[in-house]
RNA sequence: GUGGUUGUAGCUCAGUUGGUUAGAGUGCCUGAUUGUGGUUCAGGAAGUCGCCGGUUCGAACCCGGUCUCCCACCCCA
């Protein structure tokens, strides 16, 4: 066979070591706080029916679906003819898999699925990989971990609140410094009411969401392009235009929703979030922002976005409240909160800022230098010692040159290398060599212990 | 999915108008130093120039395709 060149699939990576033990790292403290306030994990299968999939993240969400292909001869049932064929249609009848987009819409099916051992409010965590088929560009993958948290059955505004809280604990351990913005979809769609264009709903959010990356002009250019008219756009800017703090916001904000119900009911809600966010001692900001809109459709209340404030890496967590996900696969009037934690950008964001603890490398502390059969045995009750007593240490496993065991030491960052030759054996002594001073001195086990209790 | 961009030693990158044997820094290996790393000095190994094809007497360089990376759009963690 033709020797191949190795590689992995467009957007997808490999991981070495070192950046496992960052990855766990973030996964571990995230999992951590997940567990501190009462969920419970639960995980999916990669793949999922296709008809759980399509439908519920929009037209583009559909598009940038992974579709597995049937196993067997798939062509020869398929019953549209192949040459005029067009590919959404074809891809329904060869393909009926496919890997999951998020962990939202498999847990609302999981929901459903196994309602009779559930017990409502429903608080679970899922840590796994998605898949989408977008073009790969920094910080962004095709295949990438998501960290979700969702209560589901509780109306609650004390969730939104809680996940808040969960928000701020992990970005203060990670040390990360954050802003939430929140928005309410509830808002944005009383200002479509208020502007007279209810129907353009998701075109207006679409559009607006981009205001602080293309400006309010190109944002206006684009909605009259989606058939509003210039009237509704003028009235918007008022909207755009509010300033000041959240409150201020929520008090100009109601004036003018005053006539839409909906726009009053979400205003409330987040005026209710809000007020409880100010009563906590947290550390990380939040931000009412209205022209946060976020793409995917199933979302009907609070939605959140979490960015990083010192990388430019878009957002790396994101959520929101959606009122009949479930109802989509048979189960009314269940509503759910939650929101999906981006372990790759989180990972992209500490790396760049250089902020990963020096202490999750868990390095070795001390070495011991191999001179050779009999040494080997004097050493290894003393190594066992030492490790029975908290301390990480290795011995060099053959009894090469010292130059070379002291590179190893050197590169691996070993602080303490402990030599034990002959002489040493006579005298019942270790040399210890202290590789940040390079001083060495000749000591006892037991004085070597007690350098560690200090 | 649309448009653009990148790919040369393990890593970061030079490489002239197409012209003999493709370079540098860093890392690695060896020695100066047989039981002493991190500094210094001397030496050494290392490249199908992303891949496939074409043009040409001759291609890292020009052309086509393809893969990958990155950027913008779209969308998003």
């Amino acid at each position: 066979m033709a020797v191949q060149k190795p590689s992995v699939p467009k957007g997808t990576r490999d991981f070495s070591p070192i950046e496992m033990v960052k990855r766990n790292y973030i996964f571990d403290t995230i999992k951590g706080v997940f567990k501190r306030f009462g969920y419970l994990p639960i995980e999916t299968p990669s793949m999922e029916n296709l008809s759980t999939l399509t439908g519920k993240y929009g037209d583009e969400g559909d598009k940038l679906l992974f579709k597995v292909l049937n196993s067997g001869d798939y062509l020869s049932k398929v019953k549209s003819d192949l040459t005029k064929a067009e590919s959404s249609k074809l891809a329904l009848e060869i393909s009926e898999k496919g890997l999951r987009y998020d962990l939202t819409v498999p847990f609302a099916r999981f929901v459903v699925q196994h309602l009779s051992e559930i017990t409502f409010p429903f608080k679970r965590y899922q840590i796994q990989p998605v898949w989408r088929a977008d073009r790969p560009q920094k910080g962004r993958y095709r295949e990438f971990y998501q960290c979700d948290v969702d209560v589901i059955g509780s109306n609650s505004l004390l969730n939104e609140v809680e996940l808040i809280q969960i928000i701020d604990q992990i970005f203060q351990k990670l040390n990360i410094n954050a802003v939430i913005k929140l928005n309410n979809r509830k808002i944005l769609l009383g200002i479509a009411e208020y502007i007279g264009e209810p129907e353009k709903f998701i075109d207006i959010t679409v559009a607006i969401d981009k205001l602080d990356k293309i400006g309010l002009e190109k944002v206006n250019e684009e909605l009259l392009l989606k058939g509003l008219s210039a009237d509704s756009i003028e009235k918007l800017k008022p909207i755009f235009d509010l300033a000041g703090t959240n409150q201020e916001k929520l008090t100009l904000l109601r004036e003018i929703l005053k006539d839409s119900e909906t726009g009053i009911k979400g205003i409330e809600e987040v005026e209710t979030v809000i007020n409880y966010f100010e009563t906590l001692p947290l550390n990380i900001d939040l931000d009412l922002d209205l022209t946060l809109a976020r793409g995917l459709n199933y979302y009907t209340g609070a939605i959140f976005e979490v960015k990083a404030k010192d990388v430019a890496i878009g957002s790396i967590c994101g959520g929101g409240r959606y009122d009949d996900l479930t109802g989509m696969f048979g189960l009314k009037d269940v509503s759910g909160v939650g929101v999906s934690f981006g372990a790759d950008r989180i990972y992209d964001v500490m790396e760049q800022l250089n902020i990963f603890p020096d202490e999750i490398v868990a390095s070795t502390k001390v070495m011991f230098v191999n001179f050779g059969d009999k040494e080997e045995k004097y050493c290894l009750p003393l190594l066992q010692k030492l490790r029975d007593n908290g301390i990480n240490s290795e011995i060099f496993p053959e009894s090469s040159k010292m130059k070379k065991q002291m590179t190893y030491a050197n590169n691996k960052n070993i602080p303490i290398v402990v030599l034990v030759g002959e002489d040493e054996m006579n005298k019942g002594l270790l040399t210890v060599k202290d590789m940040v001073s390079g001083d060495q001195a000749e000591m006892t086990f037991d004085e070597l212990l007690n350098k560690f209790s200090l």
